[in-house]
RNA sequence: GCCCCGAUAGCUCAGUGGAUAGAGCGUCAGCCUCCGGAGCUGAAGGUCGCACGUUCGAAUCGUGUUCGGGGCGCCA
């Protein structure tokens, strides 16, 4: 229990016992400002002041007084000042001895729910198409969710980590076009998801050269349709290489899943046809005879024809089915987010796709449903998908489709955690040849076009500084191996940081400088902090023991956030900021009448 | 046209109703024979985009507005 907790749960109770009527207000509490404020301040006797029109000086000393008896020892005082706060004087060193003590015991589970809870999740993310190798805008998107999954582990819940896999989309069949028809080898030279990439991109300057190119295009993407095409085999084995370079990038900064699913065995194994059954078996989907939808199925959504400020006609339903019977994204992502919540009478098959670093199994989806797991994926309480914020309206014409099949509880147990993209800096646009336009502070990474940082190239440019560091450094005996292995785990560290320490909302405008630093508030701070500690309990040659420390660190004013962990970890999912609010969005508010 | 996001110190960002708005980087001045200088101490630097409103109290809530980014695709 963190003295916040402590004190809290004692205010409350006071307030329930003084202002029944008001039970319900939320207390605050605070670090003081000022010393003579005391240690920790609480403002709740304000609000509590104002609805009851009494003086918010009086109804504080009435809640000092009944706060009086049930104080924990290690409060020495506690005033009131104006214009209404209670502060509370700290026992550092008796209370460093108490913490200690918890935290001793609790070892590696401290800050973690002691129960389980039992509530599954499941948690979507990383999702790069399997067309090219990661660049950073992925690994912030991976490190976004793994940290997700990792909070609402140590809350107890049950947490399903699924990385969804694009395989069916035109980026598989751009690549392809580049091996196939430009005559592209793969020579081993560079990393099999780099070479890719720079297919891909050349592959883009053909189509603008020969647009011939695109009809072979189309007819990859018509070949992949039938399972048993050389194409399609061809395409199957691109994807899979891609993969498990993917996996191994992430496996790199610690990132690991329990599932791949794969959207060609969503379609294989008729989800999506089951999920459209249902669409149009309820009437939710049109099926426009004429005008620019003709033969498509749409999902009437939004405010309809719009036209837009570059004067271009819009229509803001969504396609669900192409007018050439092919399935979009949407439509796609419709059906998968079905079966998450166990709400298809279908099931994908499973085999093992490979040990991870962290000694869990990692099992992937198969288009065999013989092929039995070994324990039930999906069937999920909650689904949170971490998708960059550009996705916003496909993913609540999702949710709200979710709604109108009648799954409105799902709905409301959707979360699309939104988060906004990477962009290059001025600085480091420059760096890469993109031409700089005074007054613009960020440019966006295009794969297209071959711009673009790309996660393993930017953990090496880390790891390779920090060695440089390590070996500047008198090294005492320490090989060029251990610093090599030191400075990977400090390029880790700072990578991860760096990518979560922003505001969901914020593009993080990349800079090279930035993300490479070595000092200041950065992962590596950190990990220096750390293996200091450790080196210090190294030389006292002997464990902490809980006594010990009220002397060591009796005055440290940092024992207030080691003893707000646990609450922290809490607060991340419950309240209003938490990853588990349903984030809705305005425009959905009003679904048009069908 | 409609919707979403951003705007806080020279730069990059924290801070979602409480007392005197914080950090890193950069700048300046100090600190290495007891803990790892990837560090520590201090200084300078802010009408929180703008206006009006709600409130005892606003960076925070509301309305309006300016600038920047994104979305409204038979792309994913």
């Amino acid at each position: 229990m963190t003295i916040e907790d402590a004190l809290t749960t004692r205010i409350q109770r006071a307030v329930a016992a003084l202002f029944p009527a008001m039970a319900t207000t939320r207390v605050e509490i605070r670090p003081s400002i000022k010393p003579e404020f005391g240690d920790l301040s609480s403002p709740v006797a304000l609000p509590l002041a104002k609805q009851a029109r009494r003086s918010p000086l009086d109804v504080a000393q009435q809640l000092r007084a009944a706060l009086q008896p049930s104080l924990p020892t290690y409060v020495r005082d506690t005033t009131v000042t104006p214009p209404g706060f209670i502060n509370f004087f700290i026992d550092a060193a008796l209370y460093a001895g108490l913490l200690c003590q918890e935290i001793l015991e609790a070892g590696e589970r401290y800050g973690r729910a002691a129960t389980p809870i039992p509530q599954k999740i499941v948690v979507e993310h990383t999702n790069i198409n399997s067309n090219k190798a990661a660049h950073v805008g992925h690994l912030r998107n991976a490190c976004l969710g793994d940290t997700v999954v990792r909070i609402l582990r140590a809350n107890g819940y049950t947490v399903e980590a699924q990385n969804y896999i694009d395989d069916t989309g035109v980026q598989v069949a751009d690549v392809i076009v580049g091996f196939r028809y430009l005559g592209k080898t793969y020579d081993g030279s560079l990393p099999f998801d780099f070479f890719c990439s720079q297919i891909y991109t050349e592959v883009q300057r053909a189509y603008q050269a020969q647009p011939a190119l695109l009809d072979y295009r189309r007819q990859v993407l018509r070949d992949i349709e039938d399972r048993t095409s050389d194409i399609a085999r061809f395409a199957k084995e691109l994807s899979t290489k891609i993969v498990t370079r993917h996996i191994e990038t992430m496996s790199r900064v610690n990132i690991n899943y329990d599932l791949l699913t794969w959207e060609s065995d969503i379609l294989a194994l008729g989800f999506w046809k089951h999920a459209f059954d249902l669409l149009t078996a309820r009437h939710l989907l049109e099926h426009p005879t004429e005008g620019e939808l003709a033969g498509c199925w749409v999902v009437p959504f939004g405010d309809g024809n719009v036209t837009t400020t570059d004067g271009q006609q819009r229509n803001s339903d969504k396609v669900l089915v192409k007018s050439d019977g092919v399935v979009t994204y949407t439509g796609k992502d419709l059906a998968y987010q079905m079966w998450k919540f166990g709400l298809l009478d279908l099931d994908f098959g499973y085999r093992l796709w490979a040990t991870q670093l962290n000694g869990l199994s990692l099992w992937t989806t198969t288009h065999d449903p013989t092929q039995r797991p070994p324990r039930q994926f999906g069937h999920a309480n909650r689904v949170v998908n971490v998708i960059d914020a550009r996705q916003a309206y496909p993913q609540e014409v999702v949710y709200e489709t979710l709604r109108r099949l009648g799954y409105s509880e799902q709905a409301e147990q959707s979360t699309h955690l939104s988060y906004q993209v990477v962009a290059l800096s001025a600085g480091a646009a420059e760096a890469l040849g993109v031409p700089v336009e005074p007054g613009k502070m960020t440019y966006a990474f295009s794969g297209r076009q071959g711009i673009e940082v790309k996660a393993d190239e930017l953990l090496d440019m880390a790891a390779q500084r920090l060695s440089q560091h390590l070996s500047a450094q008198r090294s005492e005996g320490r090989s060029k191996s251990t610093d090599e292995r030191i400075a990977e785990r400090l390029a880790v560290g700072a990578v991860r940081y760096y990518l979560l320490k922003f505001n969901l909302q914020q593009i993080i405008p990349f800079d090279f400088d930035d993300a490479l630093r070595n000092t200041g508030d950065t992962g590596i701070y950190l990990q220096y902090a750390y293996a200091r500690a450790c080196n210090i309990l190294e030389r006292t040659g002997r464990a902490p023991e809980a006594n010990q420390p009220a002397t060591l660190c009796s005055q440290d004013k940092n024992l207030g956030d080691i003893g707000g962990i646990p609450r922290l970890l809490v607060e991340e999912v419950q309240e209003r900021r938490g990853l588990l609010r349903h984030r809705a969005n305005p425009r959905c508010g009003s679904p048009p009448a069908t």
